[in-house]
DNA sequence: GTACTTGCAAACAGTTTGCATAGGC
DNA sequence: GCCTATGCAAACTGTTTGCAAGTAC
């Protein structure tokens, strides 16, 4: 998603609707780096939008999916957790705050092949402790 | 996970009681290459060992994979499969027939760093079509 | 006007939990 | 004998579905 506005015509080329709704989730995710799940996205757009329903946002969710605006990140084990950004770029997850944050590689990643296999996406997912959790040494248990 | 013995034995020093239901899931899952789910195991265990509850299955899992003797997969997105090899390995999932294949890389993986972060695991996800479905062709929707 | 979308609630799947009983060490 | 593990069922969480009413185009 690179923007509001060519999202919105990508969306309408494709033949999907534009309701107020999925307006105001596309406008919450915009520029959006916290990588929220849909219970996140319901929250805060209800904030706007008051009227907005929960089987919408997965409906949205879906439809920006299949329009290729948003990736669906399996990084947590109990949710799906949702990106605007879809450049490739990994993800790391802390295992201490359960944030989850971009990892952009110092040069451009290329998908390696695999021979026979159509490879239609890739995910590198890490697992640890983020550098604030390590610094404030607010470890839970670990 | 490299053998039953080596397993029980890592288990037994680390202090965790060797049931029978427990290994049953063990031997179950050694050099088992079929990334089975909590579901699967259940079923399949139970046929040896027909007393075994879901709950018992779950703390297995969770036992195993605090002794570090197999890995959690989240690269589909509704449940969790389980693998007993814990070498560094990606893995491809066919979003044609579902099934989980093992990607042994080329050269030794090394596992990145990130500046000013603790990794502790990495998981690469490939999605895309196996060769099996490209040959047979039998494409469901895509 | 038509076909798709919404909102609601109920259904669903995978996983976790509480508790009395059983059993490993 | 102690303490953890088991089995069962019920609870819980995230997600999906069915359907009547509403709305984008």
């Amino acid at each position: 998603m690179k923007s509001v506005k060519e999202c919105l015509n990508n969306l309408k080329k494709k033949g999907f609707k534009l309701t107020p709704q999925r307006q105001a989730v596309i406008e919450y995710l915009e520029g959006n780096s916290s990588h929220p799940s849909a219970a996140d996205m319901f929250r805060e757009v209800k904030k706007k939008y008051p009227m907005i329903s929960f089987a919408t946002v997965y409906n949205t969710l879906k439809m920006l999916g299949e329009a290729k605006e948003i990736i669906s990140l399996t990084i947590g084990f109990d949710k799906v957790n949702f990106d605007p950004n879809t450049e490739q770029h990994g993800h790391f997850f802390c295992q201490n705050c359960g944030k989850i944050i971009d990892i952009f590689p110092d040069k451009k990643m290329k998908i390696e092949e695999i021979e026979g296999y159509q490879i239609n996406d890739r995910q590198i997912y890490y697992y640890g402790i983020c550098s604030e959790c390590l610094k404030a040494n607010n470890l839970d248990e670990l």
